[in-house]
DNA sequence: TTAAGTGCAAATAGTTTGCAGGGAC
DNA sequence: GTCCCTGCAAACTATTTGCACTTAA
């Protein structure tokens, strides 16, 4: 089993391109900020190790890590692109509350299966896709109630 | 039952709000320019037919639309927010070719009840939810083969 | 050695906002 | 008459790009 950045550094290899500190910082800073990081997040975590990193830098990696598979682009609808680390990891939706904006991962295999029928039904050859559900978590419903 | 124009006005009213004929023609034209408009798009039919309206109008009505329920903010993972039709029509979702942007809509009774359950076993109440499966249609994988 | 990567600043794209005038109620 | 609405242009935000310089392979 390779680690994250051995798995980075073959994906680099096999098209001529470079593995540099700056990816190295980008992609540990990244794996270790937890899901849901944007650009701009990783960016302030990256520069209080390396202060001279560049902005660019990060959403260029970052892209990178997203054709690499090593990062998944992760929607919330608020105009803000997000990634989560994708290594080793299942796929998974989002449950995600209105109110609070607290996001909790979700797995169904019987939505998963019932996608890839759908699309098959439709000859579509699936890649991907992103769920979201968005509502209010038993925290924020009983604020609301209480108020 | 009242035609979208009449909720829209009586939504107006209720809050206060105006009826003009900016807002008119934007949700006459946006009714008729079938889904997945983007307020660029709408912007330009809207003009055809009165050249003095804003762009800025566009969009702000667009959203008037949304927060009134007589549209839906759709995304397409390409940076621009569109909008379809929202009115006495059912929930749907959808697939989307990754090559030629082809997008069908789709509904599976099964799936939504399991996001029913999946929310109510961790204490959410759904107000809605967002589902985009990405693949390749028929079509485009037949091209891509050819070549 | 040399193509690729970097930081910076400027550019872009989509969307929002401030403001002065106009219009619905 | 009173607010709300409009068009315009400028502002804003997230992201991308051009460029001269640096560096991994």
């Amino acid at each position: 089993m390779q680690t994250p950045e051995q798995a980075l550094a073959s994906y680099l290899a096999a098209r001529n391109l470079k593995m540099t500190p700056q990816r190295r910082l980008i992609l540990r800073e990244f794996l270790q900020s937890g899901s849901h990081v944007s650009c701009e997040d990783l960016w302030a975590r990256v520069k209080a190790v390396d202060g001279s990193i560049g902005q660019a830098t990060v959403y260029r990696t970052l892209k990178l890590l997203a054709d690499s598979g090593l990062a998944n682009p992760v929607d919330f609808a608020d105009g803000v692109t997000r990634y989560e680390p994708h290594y080793g990891q299942e796929h998974h939706d989002h449950l995600i509350c209105e109110q609070c904006r607290t996001s909790i991962e979700i797995v169904d295999p019987v939505i998963e299966r019932r996608q890839e029928a759908l699309a098959k039904r439709h000859g579509f050859v699936l890649s991907h896709h992103r769920m979201s559900l968005y509502g209010l978590c038993a925290a924020c419903r009983a604020k609301a109630s209480g108020s």
